[in-house]
DNA sequence: CAAGCGATGGGATTTTTTCCCGACATTAAT
DNA sequence: ATTAATGTCGGGAAAAAATCCCATCGCTTG
């Protein structure tokens, strides 16, 4: 046993079978301990503040309120509470808003265990962490990344707002009395400016940004 | 109790930490070994004529080779062996199109770590095994067409699934092996099949039916 | 004023989609 | 067992869409 106390930790995902897994995993350590384990974010707010764990491992997908907003809430009551996202995005985008809400840690679930107990371990010592996938990325380009939609042009904006909600080419250019050929031409503008190559992926993303629902 | 030798298992995931921590929780059990690990579809074939495991538990989304043509193609192969999806969908879609390419059992991360280990050893004697969420389901609509998913064949499922998150059609081919203008051909047919004009009610379709979550 | 940028679109080319079709294998049915 | 149906795979041709390159115009800004 060690002589100091070992490292407290909550689990918060919404599959248990993840979760006693990492509970495995994470038991193997000597000094760390899982103190609690939460399947929501309701429930990791609310665990936190019963067991004060010294680490909080969390998902960010999960079905009502999401892990972000888990996290926000969580450092609102608890400004020094230390969150680290285990995500299975391994993508920029939520890496960025997990360290824009203050999580003090990204990494994906694809990485290996050793990451995972180096990480908690480095988190509770005050510092933050990173995935190798997502920190080189992340420090390229540190400002780009929380809003890619206001890369955009007032018009380019529009015309991507009717895109994603289903608008064809042809009508979203009767719609706005301009020429096919420009709204072709935007549209190209718009995928290369948002980085990405399917109009699917387009939708994804707005949806993520909250421009369209469902 | 169990002279007998052990299980034998393999596991499928792309997410490390996943596999490390199902590991754990499963080896706690006497007579389950986990005998290897893949990280992939193709690595799964692979490993599978190596080790010839007696069960193998597979997640669905994977990168490249998804899981349904693992399945399909280690079946061709081996048609003994037995297949247990463990996936972060507890939705009957991709129950019902697992099933149909002949995987022994289905049941979702959220469920508990005991059924998990019970589903083994309920497919290690030659029975199928749903988990509570989908059994019901299953059984109560085995073919039902209200739902527009089950419509389409394993092929076309498939391509719908990769399509919904964002590859292209290129992609695809490639990485199964097709043509490029199969898979175009496929696209058609799936959109016809649901009645979806543009990509945006492709992914609302996929999304209201649990297949994709952002 | 000059330089830059956003909005607009034409022309030409490339890519993608669509429709129609056939081959082949497997399965179900009669 | 023979037939019918279905799923998988793709070619060819035509249509549609996207992309690239470029040019014009008006506005803002240093």
């Amino acid at each position: 046993m060690n002589a100091t106390t070992a490292i407290r930790i909550m689990l918060v995902d919404d599959h248990a079978v993840v979760r006693a897994g990492v509970r495995r995993l994470l038991e193997q350590e000597e000094n760390l301990q899982v103190v609690c384990e939460a399947e929501s974010g309701e429930k990791a707010y609310q665990l936190f503040g019963e067991h004060l764990p010294d680490i909080t491992v969390m998902d960010l997908s999960m079905p009502g309120m999401g892990g972000l907003e888990a996290i926000k809430r969580i450092l609102t009551r608890y400004p020094t509470a230390k969150i680290l996202v285990l995500s299975m995005h391994d993508n920029v985008s939520f890496a960025g808003q997990a360290i824009k809400v203050g999580a003090k840690g990204y990494l994906s679930k694809t990485g290996l265990s050793e990451e995972l107990i180096d990480a908690i371990k480095w988190v509770a010592l005050g510092q933050t962490f990173l995935g190798n996938e997502v920190s080189s990325k992340i420090h390229i380009q540190p400002n780009a990344q929380d809003h890619p939609l206001q890369q955009l042009s007032v018009r380019e904006f529009e015309i991507f707002r009717m895109l994603v909600e289903g608008n064809e080419v042809a009508q979203i250019a009767t719609r706005l009395n301009i020429s096919l050929k420009t709204v072709a031409n935007y549209q190209t503008m718009i995928k290369q400016k948002l980085k990405v190559n399917t109009p699917i992926e387009m939708v994804r993303l707005a949806i993520r940004h909250g421009l369209i629902s469902e």
